[in-house]
DNA sequence: TGTGTCTAGTTGTCTGACAAATTCAAGTGT
DNA sequence: ACACTTGAATTTGTCAGACAACTAGACACA
């Protein structure tokens, strides 16, 4: 039943990347074929299974190379923080690229988590944040322009939103965060460098002020393994 | 720079799948690579990614299906309960298969979960959780074997060791859970019915009593788009 | 009614080939 | 000595066609 080799070949596959060390180069396609004993077709379906899992990176003329895994950033995730503030708790270097801030109007997506009209404007904050020059994290915050207008940027934003609130005395309350893993989507991969549909650890938040009101609403996806987010729970005795 | 096939493909294809109604049939593979001007071998490289992401299943000799998205439980990461009593909460159906209890003895990773000994003799749980029939959730808990001896399983024991423990009176306290998302592993795919290498959500987490010893020590395997979990964080004004 | 068989259709895998990108060393000119 | 060009070798990306393995439905038969 389980000898396909689709399956076999993946369980190999996995050992081979597992006892290879980071950066280093797999044999070529038609060498690995041979190896194992499967067409070239069939290793490159498992070749691209494990992309998506960002076990390895393929370079067209160069090869396929291993990725190692790096330091972590952790968190409790019950303390709203941004990245920056994270790293920085752990002497990590972290830099943000491709920033953008941009005014646009509010679609239906946006109108429900602001919970403003549909057509409001908006401000969207997009940033890539990298880690040992890698992209480990991209961040997508949507604030009521009111909040938030991109022409009164202070000139040492660089790019947390939630540090600039905190910064300027707004009376953040709390944040609520919906959490799943998702595939990647093009715009996502693009900015992360990786294949869409890779795996990615995805947040889902909004976060409120005293009063109830939304503040911003951010997307956060994160390339697994970088990350250790941890939540407490507590027994639910009603 | 964008007009590889491979990602026209992919963009292409997601399109399609989001506009097809789940449960239905997709073209046949080379009908498929016809219609979009694409070599078989290509679209089936694609097809995996997407089959990865669970967005589709192939069955070999009956076709490729899209997958529909069914109801979702929801739940507060800050409360501790099982995914039975989350389903109760929210009048789900939900059935437990592949039930396994099993005695054995700690290995490095179990001992340091559960702050014991190597060796230490340990009771496992396993157990895949369904809704509609099909697999949503893998959760493989482990206890030292002076808390739950699989000779004094009652009757009534559904699969939940965490309902158990309560319902039996164990001086619960919290837990700590690590989130993350994963490729699934052969041993998780197997029993979820996916791929391996599919996209996860993953926690990992410890129960501890009153007294901060570890009662359980828990892997949790969802399967995307069944669950809403979320959290609530606060500003951190240390 | 039930059962086995056949057949058309679909996915799984293989083979061989060529295109496109990368790398690196040899060569060239200043 | 140094910067630049060229070209061959290597590697991944894509393609075409073929056959095997499997599925579902139609059909004949008891």
């Amino acid at each position: 039943m389980t000898h396909f080799p689709f399956q076999r070949l993946q369980s190999e596959l996995a050992s081979l990347i597992a006892h290879t060390p980071g950066g280093q180069r797999l044999p070529s396609e038609p060498e690995l074929a041979r190896q194992l004993g499967v067409s070239r077709a069939t290793l490159r379906e498992a070749m691209r299974s494990f992309e998506a899992q960002g076990l390895i990176r393929r370079r067209q003329g160069a090869g396929t190379f291993v990725v190692g895994q790096v330091s972590v950033m952790e968190s409790g995730l019950e303390v709203l923080e941004s990245l920056d503030t994270m790293a920085k708790r752990q002497n990590l270097e972290v830099t943000v690229s491709d920033l953008q801030v941009e005014k646009m109007f509010a679609d239906q997506d946006v109108a429900n988590g602001l919970n403003v009209p549909l057509g409001t404007r908006v401000t969207r904050v997009r940033r890539v944040v990298r880690a040992e020059g890698r992209p480990v994290a991209y961040l997508v915050d949507t604030l009521p322009e009111e909040i938030f207008r991109p022409d009164d940027l202070p000139t040492s934003f660089h790019g947390s939103v939630l540090d600039y609130l905190i910064h300027r005395g707004d009376p953040l309350n709390v944040a609520r965060a919906n959490i799943t893993a998702i595939g990647a989507t093009a715009e996502v991969a693009k900015s992360l460098e990786i294949q869409r549909g890779d795996v990615l650890l995805h947040f889902h938040s909004q976060v409120y002020d005293k009063s109830g009101k939304v503040l911003t609403y951010t997307f956060s996806y994160f390339i697994p393994g970088y990350f250790h987010f941890h939540v407490v729970r507590r027994v639910g005795n009603s």
